[in-house]
Parts: C-alpha cells; structure tokens; sequence
DNA sequence: GTTTTTGCAAACTTTTTGCATGCGG
DNA sequence: CCGCATGCAAAAAGTTTGCAAAAAC
C-alpha cells in the first residue's frame, strides 16, 4: 500500500469519473503524482472488481467505486452533464436476450441521455 | 455524390464496425481512399441519423447502419467476438427511469457481454 | 534485499484539423 | 466555374509501455 494508491482510493467515488477528473482533483488536494499511476491503479482495482469502467459516447473511460456487488446504471445530461445514479430492473430483458439467441449474458451495459428535471 | 461516398455506403452493414475495419475492407474491395475521408463521411451519416454509433469497452467508434428508425442493441461474445442483434422492448425501463428521477430520455446505449451459444 | 510500484519520457492508437488540390454539379 | 469533398500531413487526445530510481515489505 503506497501513499499514491491511497490517494486514488480517497479519490474515487460513485459516480464515473475520468482518469484526468481523478488526477487533477488529487493535485488539487496537495498531492503529487503521476497520471501513468492512476492508470496502473485504476487498471488493477477494475481487473479486481473493485472499479468499474464505463464508456459514454465520447470515448473516454471512466471509473467509478462498484458499490457492494450492486450493479446500477446512470442518466447523464446533455445539457448541463449531470449523472444521475439509477436503479433498475433488468431482468425482463436479460430474459428477453435469452429467449431469443441464446446468448448467455454476464455483464451488460445500460446508459440514458437526454435532459434531466432541472433543464428540461 | 462522390465515389468515395458511394464505397463507403456500400460498405457499411446492419452490424457495428469501425472506421479501420470498414477502411481494409475497402481497400481489398480495390477502392482507394483516405481512412479521413471515412471518419468525414461517417460523421456526416452519424449527424444525418442514417448511421448510428456505439463504443463498447475497448473506446473504439464502431458504425452501423440504421434500419428504419428501429433501434436495436447488441450482445457481444468475449470468446469469439461475435455481434447479435437484439430486439428488445425497454419501454418499462424507460417508464422506470422517469418515475425514479423525473429524467427526460431522448437515447440510450444498451449492450451485452457474455458467451454465444457456441462458445457456451 | 528483493520484489513491487512509481515517475518520466516516449510510443501508440484512434480521431480530428488545416490546407492545397481536384472532382462534381 | 464555384464550392464542397478529398488526400496528405500533422496535431490532438487518451492511454500504454519501457526503464531506471525509489519505496514497500
């Protein structure tokens, strides 16, 4: 356990957060360290279930703590980028997949864009 | 209405993929062209709603062509790398959404990972 | 003391941009 | 002809890698 990883752990929270997001609110904090470090951290905490990753359109991977092994899903603004953290019933439609290929499912992706109640 | 504009609808499918792969196979196809003029027109197709748009994990663009306005998702094998394509009705999620947190949903992205029925 | 982690620099990948040239209408 | 689309080169953004020095155990 570095002082660095620790940093990052502080860092993180429950909402997606790009690797720079991270980086420039921990050199806010007074600390110092590379981005190439977060990366690695970010890299590990995810292979170990720790983090999840998540992509929206713009390609860029961001990283948030997995609360408990409870999966959720999020509702970001087009207009003043909130994330809203939901909680959904997917089930329908993991049974929905099945019957219709086959497919096993074991993860899955599921984000809403559009306007929340404030821009709307 | 340019050559390169008709080789590359005549490349585009019903299942995502990228500028790079759409841009090899162009060029085995014997047509040559800048993979720019690929990512300019697929932009323009993107923005005119007759191609749609996803990234999964890896943060690559993948495109596809829209069928109608029917919008439909995907489940990815991680073994063997193959897309299906999915009809679902994620209506009550979208009901769910709104009831949760009054949020407008204009889109969404929903995709699923797992194992094909071959690979199982 | 040796294994792991860090910082730095540089490479790499995907995508975008600027600009001169040329094709299409 | 005029203007928009193309090719080429180079930049930009995000991420990864190699390596030597430093920190952890």
């Amino acid at each position: 356990m570095t002082k660095q990883k620790k940093w990052i752990l502080e860092g993180l929270c429950h909402h997606p957060q790009s690797a720079e997001e991270l980086f420039i609110k921990l050199k806010k904090a007074g600390h110092r360290l590379d981005i190439t470090t977060i990366y690695r951290n970010l890299e590990t905490l995810t292979k170990g279930n720790s983090v999840s990753m998540t992509r929206f359109a713009d390609g860029v991977a961001r990283y948030e703590l997995r609360r408990g092994s409870k999966h959720h899903h999020h509702a970001v603004c087009d207009d003043c980028g909130k994330i809203i953290d939901l909680e959904l019933d997917e089930d329908v439609l993991m049974r929905q997949v099945f019957r219709q290929t086959n497919f096993h499912v074991e993860r899955h992706m599921l984000e809403f864009f559009g306007k929340c109640s404030n821009c709307k």
